[in-house]
DNA sequence: AAGTAATATTGCAATATTACAATGAAGAAA
DNA sequence: TTTCTTCATTGTAATATTGCAATATTACTT
C-alpha cells in the first residue's frame, strides 16, 4: 500500500501524528528555531541559515504552516514569517498530556 | 533526491527528528498508549487492538524500539513489550526544552 | 510600464514509508 | 516429536517524502 490507514485511529492520535510530523525532519526543527529567534520576524534568509535550496525550504514551510504553527503575511515582498505561539503552546500541551498519561498508566513505573 | 541531508543539521535537531518520527504515525501513537496501559506488559494483542496486520505492527514496533523507547524480552512465547520509562521521560524533557526555548525566543511572545 | 527581489509552484528523480501475504524461527503444550 | 502459538523476516506493491532546477507569481521600486 504505502498510504496510512487513518480510519482506524482516534482523532487525538491523528492530531498527535500531524503535529509530530512537523518535527520529524531536522530541517523543520531548525526552521522553527530560526523563525522564533528573529526579532523582526522577517525570515527571508532561512535558506542561507539552514542550507537547503529555496524551493525545499518553501516546501518545509508549507508543512509547518499546514499544522497551523505559522502566522503572518505571506504575500509580496514584505513577507513575515512568525510563530503562532498560541498554536505552539496548544501543541505542547497535547504532547505533554499524552506523555504524562502514557507514563502514568504504565505497568513499569 | 528523497534522502534527507543530515550533515547540515545539529545533533540536537537530528535527535528531535528521530524521536518525533516515532509519533509521526497514528498507529505508533496508539501502540505506545496500549503498551503502557497493560498491567502485565504482555502485549501480543496489539494487532487486535490497533487493527493492522501483524507484520505491520511488528514494523512499527521496530521504529519505536530503534528510538530506545521499548524494553523487555522479545524472544519466544513469553514476550514482554514494556515502555522504557526512563528514555520516555528523557524524550519528554528534550521536547519540552525545545518547545520552551523556541517560544521564549520568539518575537511574537 | 519595466525592472527587481522574494517567495511559490511545477516537474522530476531518488529514496523512504506503509501495508500485507507468505514464510521462517523459536518456545510451549500435547 | 509433533503441533500450536507467537512474533520476526522477506518480498512486493502503492504511496509519501525529500530535494532541486526551472519557471511563475507577487509586490515593491524606478
Amino acid at each position: 500500500m504505502g498510504a496510512s490507514k487513518l480510519s482506524i485511529h482516534t482523532q487525538e492520535q491523528i492530531e498527535m501524528a500531524q503535529f509530530a510530523k512537523v518535527f520529524a525532519h531536522p530541517a523543520r526543527v531548525s526552521i522553527l528555531q530560526y523563525i522564533a529567534s528573529q526579532d523582526s520576524c522577517i525570515c527571508g534568509d532561512i535558506v542561507d541559515k539552514v542550507g537547503l535550496s529555496q524551493p525545499t525550504i518553501s516546501q518545509h514551510l508549507q508543512v509547518i504552516n499546514a499544522a497551523g504553527l505559522l502566522k503572518g503575511t505571506f504575500k509580496g515582498k514584505t513577507i513575515c514569517y512568525c510563530l503562532n505561539v498560541e498554536k505552539f503552546r496548544q501543541m505542547q500541551e497535547l504532547f505533554n498530556s499524552y506523555f504524562n498519561k502514557t507514563v502514568a498508566s504504565c505497568c513499569n513505573i
